[in-house]
DNA sequence: TTCCTTGCAAACGATTTGCATTGGA
DNA sequence: TCCAATGCAAATCGTTTGCAAGGAA
């Protein structure tokens, strides 16, 4: 049984650190493990709780640093301009963000293959009408999350 | 010929802040106005560069929250986290942006109302699987901007 | 040795806030 | 008059960086 999420995003990513000549430290393979148990983007401080602070902050973010120009993971923004980081498309898969507009939470969601047809057709035409030539697309969905409708 | 754009924000802004009983001064003025006359969303410093600095930074933050907090506008972050503001949807219209993976600017664009229509259903039934009910959406569409590929 | 990585503390930059002053209804 | 709005300077907070020490190849 040595197929757990984090275990092969982790071999994923050893593969990939060493055909860049990056090295796997402990503190990256953490931060990795970490991010592939996450069920949605998570910034430098929860990490650092998450992790129990074995990993000063500087360092924490230096690490980040350096995965994320070795595409191992992505950076995006939360609604308060806090960084948060996700496993790169190629280790997590193609999907979209669920925000609760209440609390604020972040969570991942995947698309049916049918329906993510749909938005990249649809995207890729909006944007050649604009002179642009799509590349990607970032979907985030707006809503109120079930705990936060209940209470 | 009392009809440009920024006319007629400001002048629905004018409307809404009355009914609010919030002043609408010469530093909200021009701040609605920019951002009417601006074709993507700006940040603190552009607009204070755009109104040649009459309005000292830390007024202009202050400007800011209080028009997002009366609804004229909404406040987003770029890739580097930094705050950009806009005119709120109601203002200027259900829109989406394009942003240029190479020099990172964001502008604006509209959907035709059929594919805006399918956007809605299609974000609807994604998160209504997820058990969230969807409020709205926001859809980022990644590209290279025609000045940056002809470069 | 020779790089790369670490940890601490200090620096940074965007944004916010305390406080005394100004200005509009 | 009186409360909201302003401007300046100082504070905050997430994030980055300089530098000396530690570690792996």
């Amino acid at each position: 049984m040595a197929g757990s999420t984090a275990d092969r995003a982790e071999q994923s990513v050893a593969r990939l650190l060493r055909s860049r000549e990056v090295r796997l430290t402990a503190a990256r393979r953490l931060v990795v493990r970490a991010l592939a148990e996450a069920d949605g983007p998570m910034a430098a401080a929860d990490l650092h709780r998450t992790l129990r602070r074995q990993i000063p902050l500087s360092s924490l973010y230096r690490t980040l640093a350096v995965l994320e120009q070795s595409r191992v993971l992505t950076k995006e923004h939360d609604g308060l301009g806090v960084a948060r980081y996700e496993l790169a498309e190629w280790l997590a898969g193609h999907h979209h963000h669920l925000v609760c507009d209440s609390c604020g939470e972040v969570r991942d969601v995947t698309v049916p293959p049918q329906a993510e047809l749909a938005f990249t057709n649809l995207v890729g035409r909006i944007a050649a009408r604009a002179g642009y030539r799509a590349t990607g697309h970032r979907i985030d969905i707006e809503g109120t999350c079930r705990a936060c409708r209940e209470s």
